[in-house]
DNA sequence: ATGAAGCTGACAAATCGCTGACAGGCGCTG
DNA sequence: CAGCGCCTGTCAGCGATTTGTCAGCTTCAT
């Protein structure tokens, strides 16, 4: 299950980051409207958070582009608590749940997964990209149907570059989506991770564009 | 097995959330039909007892909701006796099957019982994987043949992931329902608990994914 | 040819899960 | 009510796995 959140304060979105992470999706973050109302209108999410305090473009704004262009995906807004006002407002843009804040936890994860369960039921399991199969439920990969054994860390990588495939993904937005915004780690950690995917996966599973980061399936010259 | 009983007189809730627990399963509650609305489409039940005289809004609305959600755990509703209007539109509202007060405990659990299985699918009592077999009308687990003695909380794991056998459970979803939503306990309390299982019933019994879950059959790579 | 970018194998550190021991709580019994 | 036993959570330490770091090597573009 893949997730945007939305979220301004660097800080804040760390740490629901780390939680949702926590409990098995794949989460990618937008720090201001403009970012968040590309990704909700170019990538498929099965879920948005969308906080509304936001620069730039509010969110308000980002979720009614969102649905004018005919997108559907269920987005759980984080509201100032209540704020009736706003509420009525975004039912009105087509919000499909809220969440005053201060909230906790827990209580994000339970509605998180009771809109999933409401829009996809189960939805596409599966990704498949050259000879590789990416199970996002059960999260294993297979290569040419035998199953892999992957760490955590490698599942991630794999399931972002698989999300993103044809595309090339610079190191920065792999790093941002693999540790956060914790930068104490070496650059090469990454060329490290790389490096054992590819030796359980086959050389040919990711690319690399020199200068430009890497890539899964095919990406233009 | 994970229970929501809906029930505004205190009194009456702790008896028979007394008596679910006794017959071993997780028993949360709600005194309010909006609590209880919010708890319903947002958790995961395996069973909802529903009495329908609430204040706020009332139990039948709150069917209502759910099913008009897509929420289809079954429900078990409490009605005054020989309340034949109250029955009728309670199959309309998607109620699963009534019992009328007042009641034997007995005839609770047995009715429990009947609609948990029935939901479950198949019917059958029994499920057996690997050299294990778990009869949850008894809730007892044989190994090869021999019947072991487990604890209240062993065997609702054993049972859980027994009814999830070949997935890997995340050791939030197992935590959840083990203990509801109570968050206090340390999460080696469930490696604790897997520990003595697999004392009692083999090591192979319960897999372990490193930085995934938990799993019972096939989930090897 | 040369320097930068990326790769790789070895090692070290951090993390995760397992286990045995212990203790508090609860119910049962005398 | 005291004493006992069982269940279960907590703690601390261990071992294995995962992940980060480093140093040296290869590859590519100019």
């Amino acid at each position: 299950m893949r997730l945007l959140l939305v979220e301004d304060d660097a800080r804040i979105a760390a740490d629901i980051s780390a939680v949702l992470t926590g409990a098995g999706y794949t989460v990618e973050t937008a720090s201001d409207g403009e970012d968040a109302w590309f990704l909700g209108d170019t990538e498929d999410y099965d879920l948005v958070v969308l906080d509304l305090g936001l620069p730039g473009l509010d969110g308000m704004s980002v979720l009614k582009r969102w649905r004018g262009n005919g997108r559907h995906m269920p987005v759980l807004v984080l509201t100032a608590r209540g704020s009736w006002a706003e509420r009525v407002e975004g039912i009105d843009a087509g919000a499909d749940d809220y969440l005053p804040k201060p909230f906790q936890f827990e209580e994000l994860l339970a509605r998180a997964r009771a809109l999933i369960r409401r829009s996809v039921g189960l939805g596409a399991a599966t990704i498949a990209v050259g000879p590789l199969t990416i199970d996002t439920r059960a999260m294993r990969v297979s290569v040419n149907g035998v199953p892999q054994t992957l760490t955590p860390l490698e599942y991630r990588l794999v399931s972002y570059l698989g999300h993103h495939r044809d595309r090339i993904v610079p190191p920065t937005e792999l790093q941002e989506h693999l540790y956060g915004d914790d930068f104490s780690r070496d650059a090469n950690a990454l060329e490290a991770l790389v490096a054992r995917l590819r030796k359980k996966l086959g050389a040919v599973a990711i690319g690399t564009r020199r200068g430009f980061g890497y890539y899964m399936g095919e990406s233009a010259p």
